[in-house]
DNA sequence: TCTGGGGTCCTAGGACCC
DNA sequence: TCTGGGGTCCTAGGACCC
């Protein structure tokens, strides 16, 4: 999809933002904001992504700002696969705004790029949303196609067109190859898709290492890879954030740590899943990040049990320079149902004889519940929810001493 | 020029097991 | 005291993508 986040906020509101320079962007006020898309309307001033917000609206001033909205996002995106899948079954999801169809064994498949035609017509009369389309024989093909034609441009590449439109390109422009691969295969005197295409394995492997082999079939126009239709669970569920002020200590972002356990604590229960491995980095203000892990000896799902993770993982890891940024992550998922579990090796100590985990687990039921009624910011974890005190700040005020068992 | 927030995959060394 | 050959798991960092 062309500039999604942008075009989605045009397709709902048009009389607001169709037409118009936007920018969906972090909050200018913060100190690091930057523009996630933009409309093709503010590229052409020069604002693109991801540029900090208070640089774009330096150069465009008349910027519409909006903020992202990923509910509005992922709607739009289901109703874009859903099209898609009118076309053909054999659908793989690769991003929010981005899949890839095979059209080998359907209808009309042996003229795919009428097809092409099809879908992006469906998509911008239903959706408004406009999207560019490749046509290739396999997926990194398709991908580099896709991108040749924008905004609404539908490019088949094939055969010939890997010499004349796929070769030509600058090694920076070739999928798989970031800044990093790119300046090593500069220094090889390589600066086309096509170089890379022509250089030896040996000589690529001494620069890259295993990927070389993999490197160059895909600049013949080789690729293997088979379309993944069925979705695939998470592999890790994290979040992290840029702090409003640098911090110098780990006791003042404390309450920031467990918002953010509190939230991949809240996705794990929406995903049904539980993870062994708690991360946790921090970022210094020269973006140099580390991260520390720690395997724990049971599977975990709940906001205490990460806190207590990362707080030890944070006060091993703090760094005497200040902090910019920070995140939690938790790995080696599992489904929850199914799955063996630890049983108590003495009788679980807890009021009315309930287990600990089922009591946490009522109680975050019930915290989603309310959010769901009132919205996400309906209830804020305090600092010792978990710990000796529940305070519980709903919608900003602070409920002292509110028992679990008032909260249902 | 100065960089958000969500991810996946790979690598290399060390510890440990049989 | 010094040692093969197979493997898994853990950790930290790097690269890349959207």
């Amino acid at each position: 999809m062309n500039a999604f986040y942008a075009s989605c906020h045009a397709a709902v509101d048009p009389g607001r933002y169709a037409g118009k320079p936007i920018a969906v962007a972090g909050d200018p006020a913060t100190r690091h904001g930057i523009v996630v898309t933009a409309s093709y309307e503010a590229r052409a001033r020069g604002v693109k992504p991801p540029m900090p917000v208070q640089r774009a609206v330096a150069i465009c001033p008349d910027l519409v700002l909006v903020r992202p909205d990923f509910h509005l996002y992922r709607a739009y995106a289901q109703k874009v696969f859903a099209i898609v899948r009118e076309f053909t079954p054999d659908v793989e999801i690769v991003s929010i705004d981005e899949c890839y169809a095979d059209v080998t064994h359907v209808p009309g498949g042996d003229r795919p790029v009428d097809l092409a035609r099809a879908i992006q017509a469906r998509l911008l009369d239903s959706l408004g949303l406009p999207s560019s389309i490749g046509v290739a024989p396999n997926k990194f093909l398709a991908k580099m196609a896709s991108d040749m034609k924008k905004p609404m441009g539908i490019t088949e590449l094939r055969g010939e067109g890997i010499r004349t439109l796929l070769w030509p390109l600058a090694i920076e422009h070739m999928h798989g190859v970031g800044p990093s691969t790119a300046k090593r295969l500069r220094r090889l005197g390589i600066r086309t898709i096509g170089d890379l295409a022509a250089q030896s394995v040996d000589v690529l492997a001494r620069a890259l290492g295993p990927r070389a082999a993999e490197l160059k079939a895909r600049a013949n126009g080789i690729d293997p890879r088979p379309l993944e239709t069925e979705p695939q669970p998470p592999k890790s569920v994290g979040h992290s954030l840029t702090l409003s002020a640098d911090a110098q200590s780990f006791a003042e972002v404390e309450g920031v740590v467990m918002d953010l356990c509190d939230r991949v604590a809240s996705r794990l229960r929406r995903y049904g899943m539980m993870g062994r491995v708690v991360a946790v980095a921090v970022r210094d203000r020269r973006m140099r990040t580390s991260r520390r892990q720690d395997t724990l000896a049971t599977y975990v799902r709940h906001t205490g049990e990460l806190f207590q993770a990362a707080r030890a993982l944070f006060l091993r890891i703090w760094p005497a320079e200040p902090v910019r940024w920070i995140g939690v992550s938790v790995e080696d998922l599992v489904p929850r149902e199914g799955h063996g579990v630890q049983l108590p090796l003495w009788d679980a100590a807890s009021p009315g004889g309930e287990p600990r985990d089922e009591r946490l687990d009522r109680l975050e039921r019930a915290i989603d519940e309310v959010r769901a009624k009132f919205g996400p910011g309906a209830i804020r974890l305090g600092r010792s929810l978990f710990g000796k005190r529940d305070d519980v700040h709903a919608r900003g005020t602070s409920l002292e001493r509110l028992d679990e068992e008032d909260l249902p």
